[in-house]
DNA sequence: CGATCTTTTGAAAGCTTTCAATCCAAGTGG
DNA sequence: CCACTTGGATTGAAAGCTTTCAAAAGATCG
């Protein structure tokens, strides 16, 4: 697996395991488990750092956010997980993350039971899982990048590049972006401060680059020159 | 192996694997693989970015980084690789990432087809290196923390008490660390430049946190105030 | 339509960076 | 053995960008 992209189709996906059965079940071998799914209310807790890790979940409706806290309240958001997005896959992290509905959101409900069965008598899971972590690591390191390196702008800018990407992936136009986070969740995503989220949002639509039909709605009129703006091409 | 922790007895190490038959082989199934080593000068690449990928490497000698670049030449160190340490497990980044070594190093090289087998062949491979990738996930989200919210003085006491963290568990002493990296390395790990580094090493010297007998040799005095520091706990 | 929460905008303060100079350690050659 | 060179580290002062503090403008909901 090690050899194959992302996006070869030769090793399964995590979705395919997972969606194997008749809804609500997975298969594992010749038998099914049955999962649970669970609802969450805007801005509900799914877990909290330091509690027993029992399930592994999958988005199937809202998004969510994971975030660290320091012991005086500066918070960090690490991701955003979206409809497909698996949380806590990686287990070790359980003791110090956070996940938290932005909107309504249902997610599924894997015991870590399950996954263990999965891993040793699926052929192709582990990979899968493996391909998985793969690519959250490679878009953590990559917003070490952003986090550390760029101006408050190219961060803005970084954002909304990627989600109009994830649009693009998931074959919704890459042009009109809605966001269901606020400015506080994108502050401290991208370790800023809501002022000046906002203050940059602005100066993209003063530039002309997006339009801001309503403070969840981004259009981007300009997708190469966000481009630009992401990674500092364009000065001011 | 999603239920054990990391130091879990259970389940093999990476290490366990790799060293499995007599230096320079790999015992996969009944046979075995023979690996080359690299011997790297001072600040020489294993890889660049966009190099296809043909190997994963596991760290013998010296210590190196991963890292990646802004068009315009910034860059963001993304962690630095100890012995034992494996580069390349994530398959994904390799389009972006580049690997350089901090000094004289030596590293093993493991093509991907041996990867392959180890993982469908020997079971326990893939949780291993589940394990592995978690682990790496897990600490590069705390980087993320780091990065989006604290200060440059508790980005340094952070970045010391991880290095005093990782030699409590290779049963070093902890309160002497050595620092493989010049303060530009520091500086794009920690998202600023060298001058705010050196001024913040002088600070914490200052405060009698640490001794710094000479550049790259910090003596940890007070490990609980280091700590204190590190999350924002003492302010000044 | 008032109440509340979010977003936006403004001005001053603060922290980090930038620019510059000095210091220091190590290696070289006279 | 010591002056000289060189690259890294430290320190200083000014500039710049983000934050903080504050207020106004919008949006949502009963």
């Amino acid at each position: 697996m090690l050899t194959t992209s992302p996006n070869s189709t030769n090793v399964p996906t995590i979705a395919q395991f997972l969606n194997s059965g008749t809804p609500g079940q997975i298969k594992i071998g010749h038998s099914f488990t049955t999962t649970s799914e669970k609802v969450l209310e805007p801005h509900e807790h799914l877990f909290v750092a330091g509690e027993a890790q029992s399930h592994v979940y999958q988005v199937l409706e809202g998004v969510l956010c994971i975030y660290e806290l320091l012991p005086d309240g500066r918070r960090q958001v690490v991701t955003f997980c979206y409809p497909g997005d698996l949380i806590g896959a990686d287990n070790m992290a359980r003791l110090t993350h956070n996940a938290e509905s932005l909107c309504a959101a249902r997610v599924r409900c894997i015991p870590l039971k399950a996954m263990d069965r999965l891993i040793s008598s699926e052929p192709g899971f582990s990979q899968a899982l493996l391909n998985v972590l793969s690519t959250e690591l490679a878009e953590t390191r990559d917003q070490l990048l952003s986090l550390g390196r760029k101006s408050a702008r190219e961060k803005v800018a970084t954002f909304l590049l990627r989600i109009s990407r994830r649009n693009e992936r998931e074959g919704i136009d890459a042009t009109q972006l809605h966001l269901p986070m606020t400015r506080a969740e994108i502050a401290d995503y991208l370790g800023l401060t809501i002022e000046t989220v906002s203050r940059n949002f602005t100066k993209l639509k003063v530039a002309g680059v997006i339009g801001l039909p309503s403070s969840t709605l981004v259009q981007v009129n300009d997708i190469d020159r966000l481009e630009l703006f992401a990674d500092g091409g364009e000065h001011q």
